[in-house]
Formats: structure tokens, sequence, C-alpha cells
DNA sequence: CTCTCTGTACCAACTGGTCAGTACAGATGA
DNA sequence: TCATCTGTACTGACCAGTTGGTACAGAGAG
């Protein structure tokens, strides 16, 4: 399907595209307003897609809501989480360091609001779908193995030292960054992060051997 | 107005009496399942209310909500966080670790079911209705201060090291627990709670004056 | 003491609006 | 000319809030 433009300059669209035009409109309104709030009806004004046209692509509401997650977890993997773990032979700390400013950054670029997308539909859905839930947690428990499994590989290189339960620190890692998003989204000041993530990296040098 | 029994044993509510069962159901309710997927209707089912009556007890649901969020606020303060802090010449390490374990506890009986009710409406209403966020704000505020002030009286008295900030100790430990409540009803595994709480002592430990 | 009057507490039925989802006809292209 | 798309108009459920009225306790007047 090829996107072609009328006469008058309006933009129709083909098969794919109009999906991704969808998806798009649905992604940044759901960042905004949450799921529950958003109405379908919107995505479709925003996106200029008709509803017939929408149940031909999506099965309901629901099903967009999963191809949105979906969109935020690879985005969320593929470019924040994993590139700061890409060289197996960097530094563990060091890479996690970087990670947690990234993260800062990015609320620093969103100006404290929306929080974290995952964290948002984690707590809005979880109690309504299993299937978010089941899909949330599966991502939360690939953030903690990535952190799991670079921290035991310092380990075993001796930057990070033997007291360092992997598993526990990856878990309050997470968890912590979250509460710092949620906390930064409530009081609407980028400083809370700051000395959050600064506290991050306090605790992380707990673990560094002894000189 | 007196709460009266009829000769079958309905109980006929006075005027306090029905706001009091009107808040019982909705704060059950709330907790379970959120503001927005509460149904006013449920409420006025669970409560054995009526639609008139409760409109003569509240002006609007959302005045419901913030008479809610005023019961949990209270009660959180009084329920968990000031007991905990009460003894002005107590070792304020231990206090906050007491502390911990109470929230600890609280998830523990809950089955990590229901996340924090503070947190819960933070992410939910705050994009909503500003005067909730601000309220909100509020409360993790006091909580702020609590530890600040508690983290500065330690501080003073050589319990704890100069190198802490108070401030930024206080704003990262309430992300931390908010963090770690999230994602314990995410995974829906009080170890994860148990881990992170361990994690949290051991950072508090990085204070404690070197002997 | 009794009869009206008044304000509080309460109820059932309804309204108006929103929203997910459906029906279907028209367009478009192989 | 048949399958793939797309827009419009509709449906039914849901839900916050309204309305018009009832029940009844207590106060005051006769």
């Amino acid at each position: 399907m090829t996107i072609k433009t009328t006469e008058s300059g309006v933009k129709v669209r083909g098969g794919r595209s109009t999906r991704e035009a969808i998806l798009e409109a649905a992604s940044r309104l759901i960042h905004v307003h949450g799921y529950n709030q958003t109405a379908l009806d919107d995505v479709l004004r925003e996106s200029g897609v008709g509803k017939g046209n929408f149940y031909y692509h999506f099965k309901s509401k629901e099903e967009l809501g999963y191809a949105i997650l979906d969109q935020i977890i690879a985005s969320f993997l593929e470019r924040t989480l994993e590139p700061c773990f890409a060289d197996p032979e960097g530094r563990a700390l060091a890479q996690i360091r970087c990670f947690f400013d990234r993260v800062l950054e990015t609320q620093r670029e969103r100006n404290c609001v929306g929080g974290c997308p995952l964290g948002n539909m984690a707590l809005e859905l979880s109690d309504v779908h299993e299937g978010f839930r089941a899909r949330l947690a599966s991502v939360f428990s690939a953030w903690r193995e990535r952190l799991t499994l670079v921290l035991r590989r310092a380990q075993r290189g001796g930057e990070v030292s033997g007291e360092c339960r992997p598993e526990a620190v990856a878990d309050f890692l997470v968890a912590s960054l979250e509460g710092a998003i949620l906390l930064t989204k409530l009081t609407k000041d980028i400083v809370v992060m700051e000395q959050c993530v600064a506290e991050m990296k306090r605790y992380l040098s707990l673990f560094e051997p002894r000189t």
C-alpha cells in the first residue's frame, strides 16, 4: 500500500499507514490522558480515520491498547534500556549510571509530565485486564533481568563486591526509578528526579569494592 | 439525629451515619478498582444508599473523591507515619527502618493487592483534576518533611553522617517505597517488596558514621 | 394534648450525554 | 466484478447528575 496525495493535498492512506496513523495518535493521547480517559473518538479525530476504518484494522479498543503497549515496550527496550548495556566489555556500574541519566533526561524532555508510560498503564490497567497485567509484568521482568545480568557479570569480573545480591538490587533499582518518576510527575519538579538519581548512584557506590 | 432500628431489624440511618456508610463503601471500592473505574451506582448499591440521598450529602462524585482522599491521608498520617516517629528521643535510623517494616507489613496484609492508595490516586488523578494533584502533592510533601526532620535531627546528634543531604534522602526514600509498592502490585509477589525494603535499609546504613 | 408547620433525610424514576461497538453502503483497485 | 478498504449513521449500555415527591421528627400555637 502506498501513500498518495489528492489534488487538494489531503493524504490518502493505504492499509498499513492507516494503522500507523491510529497508533501514533493513540499513543500520544494515551500517554497524556491515560487509556481509560482517552475516547476512541478522540483518537479517530486526531488521526483522521473513520470509525469503520478503525474497526477494520483493530478488533476492539482493547486490542489497540495491546498494540500501544507493545509499542511502548519495544521502544523502551530498544531506545532506552538496551543501548546502555550494548557493550559487553563496558564497566557495569558506569552503564547503570548512564541508564539512570537517560531516564532522567526523558523526564526533563517531557517537563515532568505524563510519568512513565509503563508505570501508568501498570497502575491503570493491571486490575482490569489480566492480559495487560501479565504483559506489563513481563517487561518489568525483562528490565530487572537485564540489570541482574549486568550486575552478575560485574560481580564475576570483580567490579562489584560479593555482598551485592543482583536480583534484589535489580528489583530495588527498577522500583526506585518508577517511584522517582511518579513523585516527579506529582510534584512537577525535576529536582526531585535529580536528587533521586543522585541517591541511586550513591547507593550503587556501596557495591564498589573497597580500594 | 439518632440511629434507630425498625421492627424488621433494618437500620434506619440518621444524617451522619449515611455519610459514613457511603464513605466506607466508596473507600473500599475505590481502593480495589480505582476512582474512575468505580461507578457511583456501585457505591450506592454497596452502601444501600439511594441516589438522591447521596446528592443530599455530597455535591458531586468529585467531592466524594476529595472526602475519600482526605480520609486516606489522615489515616496514613495518623496510623502509619506519625506513630513511627512519635518519640523525639528515639534513634532516627531505627525509626525509619521501623517505618519501612510497617509499610511492608501493610502490603503483606493486603496480599500485594491494591498498591498504595495515595500512589494510585496520584497516578490516576493528578493529570485530570488539579485539585487532586495539589492535595496529593501536599501529603507526599508532609511525608518527605517528616523524614527530612528526623534525618536532620539525627545529623545534629551525630547519629547520621554529614554527607547525608536530608531533603534528597527523604525524596529518595519516599520514591523508592512508592515504586516498591507499585512493582509489588504488578508482580503480585511479596518477595519484591521484601527485597526492596532490605536494600533500602542497606542504603540507609551508608549514613551511619564509620566506627 | 393535638394539629399544623417546617426542615431534614430519604427514595425512585428520569434525563442528557458519552462511548464502544455495529451495520451498511460507497469507493477503489486488481 | 470481486475483494479490500473507508466513511456515516446508528445502537445500546452505562453513568453522573436532576427532579419531584414522601416520611417523619420536632417546634409552636391553640
